[in-house]
DNA sequence: CTATATGCAAACACTTTGCAGGCTC
DNA sequence: GAGCCTGCAAAGTGTTTGCATATAG
């Protein structure tokens, strides 16, 4: 699945810089986009497959709420997201990680190692503009 | 986006009642598929307007957890998912829902009206096949 | 009867892949 | 130099859509 990556190349780099400089959770298309309005040239396949090998080595997090293609994030701190149903519009939400839901006990037999939880509601843009309906 | 669905079909009654009696969360893909070997003959195209339909006027629910086509589930009942990373089985978990997370304050401004936890684990045949790794 | 729902196939959007050539180490 | 990495374009997937036809009410 993941290479091993070991070189350093220039697009890894451009893709890397601008991944953090942004402050959204973009998907592998829109960071594509965002490479060439900062002028940098990567071919949308070298994108799909340096996001998706950072993310297998853990360098960077997978996010994928509903409805949504699958986004990147680098932050690899364990953290949670709150989703705008109205505008789609993807935040990081403050709350600690809950640590102890991990551990729950569950009748199914399964070992829980991590959980991932979706906030949905409205941002505050969506809500004065009166989408609460 | 949803359309009135107001007429019953036999289309309707086969994917209802085929989703009712599967003991996993199919995708509109698969759905298909048992509709096929349980002898009905719905078309790919419907099956994804009738589950889509049904999923928006709240008849059904949609499931989206990372890395997985979007699902659908007859249970409408707010609930949580456990997701095997070895497998990939996807069952319902016995957490009852914890409601006062809906409420939480957000620093974001964010109106929170729901919430979506998917834990991520080994199933007990995983982890009695070694899995663990 | 009339309008909604279905079926079919074409269109889509996103992602993956094979291969030749380029660039890192 | 050797082989990993990129770019390109083609191939995959899963899903959506336009349109003619079938059918529920």
């Amino acid at each position: 699945m993941a290479r091993t990556d070991k070189r350093k190349t220039i697009q890894k780099k451009a893709i890397q810089d601008v991944l953090v400089h942004l402050d959204y959770h973009p998907t592998a298309t829109m960071l594509s986009e965002e490479l060439q309005k900062s002028g940098h040239r990567v071919s949308r396949a070298t994108v799909f497959r340096v996001l998706s090998d950072a993310a297998d080595e853990g360098l960077i997090s997978r996010v994928q709420l509903s409805g949504e293609d699958v986004r990147y994030d680098y932050n690899t701190e364990q953290h949670y997201h709150l989703h705008c149903r109205s505008c789609g519009k993807i935040e990081d939400y403050a709350l600690p990680y809950m640590r102890e839901l991990d551990g729950i006990e569950s009748e199914s037999g399964f070992l829980i190692e991590a959980h991932r939880i979706e906030f949905v509601g409205l941002c505050r843009e969506c809500r004065s503009k009166g989408a609460e309906e």
